[in-house]
DNA sequence: CCCGTTCTTGATGGCTTCTTGATGCCGGCG
DNA sequence: CGCCGGCATCAAGAAGCCATCAAGAACGGG
């Protein structure tokens, strides 16, 4: 397919958002200083529960997760986690047993890094899982233009026809879940829990107000929209090819 | 309705083929005894250039690398294979330094072991890998055709001899529950079901309507179908084969 | 603490889709 | 030959879904 142009690995980084669990403010500062150096941007919790929610609210890439917390064992976060949403977990752990590291991937983790551990490799590893999940994540371009919009993810901005186009958190991200898996047509539920996090996947009415709010920006004619199509009782769909 | 794609922990296991690239005899058996007892199917190469032959060969859904190897380095082989394949590589290793690790991380591999190593634990890592790579594989290009009609399921889209046919929700769900069991006649009571819940499966009128109603979009002659045929008094059943 | 931005939430009207009843066809059977 | 059960089709009304507007709440920056 299309060959890796990147000349040095860790060079063609992207950034991502990265949520650390931890309880030990020491560790957990070096991770965030560790990730931060990347470019990545950091959340923290220091607890399963109030790790859930971050994760939640975040919409992390990639989790960090401690298996001692102080309110129950890390394996509950992954298997709680694991019901809605498929991001990479790396566990930290200062318990090197084989039984510890198995149980923890069977839970659904993807990585495990007994401490001490360097923060060279806990990047390395970092990389390794993001690459992967970027490969798979559909168009990964920086720029993504259709008709006279012009994405510049990079950036996080937005031209139409040559003039710069303000979008709110929230258009932005719509438009980017929807711009990234062309002619895909995504689920209320899943854009509501992509936005909006597991627990309010109810309210379809969400994303109608925002759509209606983005397809003022970026359609000719919002009310017969071009790119932004609604697929009645299923959700919506970006339309990328001519015509 | 559509439930959660991740299965249990290692129990859904499933098998894979995996290549084993490794100069020492004993820990080549040693890995492939641990693969096989999983239900993998195990091939071996002791040097780059075998293992890039095999790889090529054997189209493995994962790679557990040596990185000591005669005739080169196993980054040499990562970076060779990358060229061409996506699949896991799990990197083995008697040098534990940072360096090393994050040297061949860099150059694509997945996961890196330090020997010594516990079969539980590569095992372990195995299942994560190919449990990562079997959830995206759910999203392979679901593409049913017959005559002149092509539904793609990822896309949620029907055509008729290239023409695209807008078909309701229901309908839509209709034609895939007939299709997905080609020849095999679905009761009013089963298609009820599915489509209306255990609470509706009395009012066998509604698939009637609803058949109409397909039959119209994607029959030649509706009044005569040719795929979606009628079982009298039992239900109907969507013809596969030509004639 | 104030102000501007953004998000949430409710109301309304238009449109699509579904449900439901009426009607007619066909084949089997008395 | 006429009746009857299962089926196809049609069309009207009901229900649900969608777009849009606007007001108040929540949020964040200065």
């Amino acid at each position: 397919m299309t060959p890796d142009p990147t000349p040095g690995p860790a060079s063609a980084q992207f950034s991502a958002r990265v949520l650390v669990v931890e309880d030990e403010a020491d560790i957990r500062r070096f991770v965030r200083v560790a990730l931060e150096s990347e470019g990545h941007e950091v959340s923290e919790a220091a607890t399963v529960q109030r790790g859930l929610i971050e994760a939640g609210l975040r919409r992390p890439d990639l989790v960090v997760l401690d298996l001692g917390l102080p309110d129950g064992d890390g394996v509950d976060f992954i298997q709680a986690y694991r019901g809605w949403s498929s991001a990479p977990v790396l566990v930290l752990s200062a318990r090197a047993g084989e039984a510890d590291k198995i149980r923890a991937l069977d839970a659904g983790a993807d990585d495990y890094l007994v401490k001490p551990f360097g923060a060279g490799e806990l990047l390395a590893r970092t990389r390794a899982h993001l690459r992967r999940r970027q490969a798979h994540a559909g168009s990964d371009e920086a720029v993504i233009s259709f008709g006279d919009i012009v994405i510049d993810r990079a950036r996080r901005k937005l031209q139409r026809a040559g003039v710069p186009v303000h979008l709110t958190p929230i258009e932005y991200r719509l438009l980017l879940l929807l711009t990234s898996r062309p002619d895909r047509v995504l689920t209320h539920r899943h854009l509501l829990q992509e936005l909006w996090g597991p627990s309010h996947t109810e309210d379809a009415h969400y994303v109608r107000v925002h759509m209606a709010n983005l397809r003022k920006k970026i359609e000719a004619d919002p009310a017969r929209p071009r790119w932004l199509l609604t697929e009645t009782g299923v959700g919506y769909r970006f339309s990328a090819g001519p015509g």
